[in-house]
DNA sequence: GTTCTATATTCCCTGACAAGAATATGTCTT
DNA sequence: AAGACATATTCTTGTCAGGGAATATAGAAC
């Protein structure tokens, strides 16, 4: 989780997972898009990979990169714990709304 | 979203917001909790609030912390972009244990 | 007022990290 | 075999971020 957080939290790295989210690509391809140099790519794939978050096949001389889901799912699992955050707002909001417009005062009940 | 992560890939800060999941807290509760000395609290916390991860209220001397929803529903909003990547996958082993188990062999349509 | 409490800010130092350049590794083609 | 191509690794350097200690700010209590 932290080592998710750290690998996205670099600009380029960034890219690079926002590139291979439309598929697996080889390092060339990644480098030449987001115009950098191609050892600073490996260097970053290097971390994505140490992070979990790529993986590659050979093909040749070449390695296609692609992205590991397993950590971008652990990031939301977390994320859900803090969901009550604003969804139970908006729910009361909802809900009190639906109350100002049909004028009922019945109790509602609360989650959790 | 940059900034988001940016705060969140260290590990106090990552603490820090962990603990006010569970509600607002002044600075000197946080310090002691997670044994840390003060100064370093209210710098983590600048950094949290410039990424807007966090407010205060003031009451008397002390400031009272608390999160800012608006940050993590962004980061959760740029996550269901990647959810496809296991969700459709899940989809598709569970479209392919069906089909074993059923024995049908009928196309079907891919997603995307 | 002075003192105590709570928090923020400054300064200094060190460690980590990312870029650049050069080089190494490995595979294909001929 | 040699050379071309794709990628990884090493080394160096400069920058930046975080910790520590001291100090500043601001309000409360006396």
């Amino acid at each position: 989780m932290m080592a998710t957080l750290r690998a996205l939290a670099e600009p380029s790295r960034f890219q690079i997972v926002e590139l291979l989210r439309d598929g697996p690509r080889p390092v060339g391809d990644m480098a030449q898009r987001l115009r950098l140099r191609q050892p600073q790519v490996s260097k970053h794939l290097r971390v994505l990979g140490d992070a979990g978050l790529v993986e590659f096949r050979v093909d040749a001389q070449r390695r296609i990169y692609a992205l590991r889901p397993a950590p971008l799912q652990e990031l939301e699992v977390w994320l859900e714990r803090y969901r009550s955050l604003w969804e139970d707002n908006f729910q009361r909001l909802d809900t009190l709304l639906e109350e100002l417009k049909t004028g009922e005062k019945k109790r509602r009940r609360l989650r959790r």
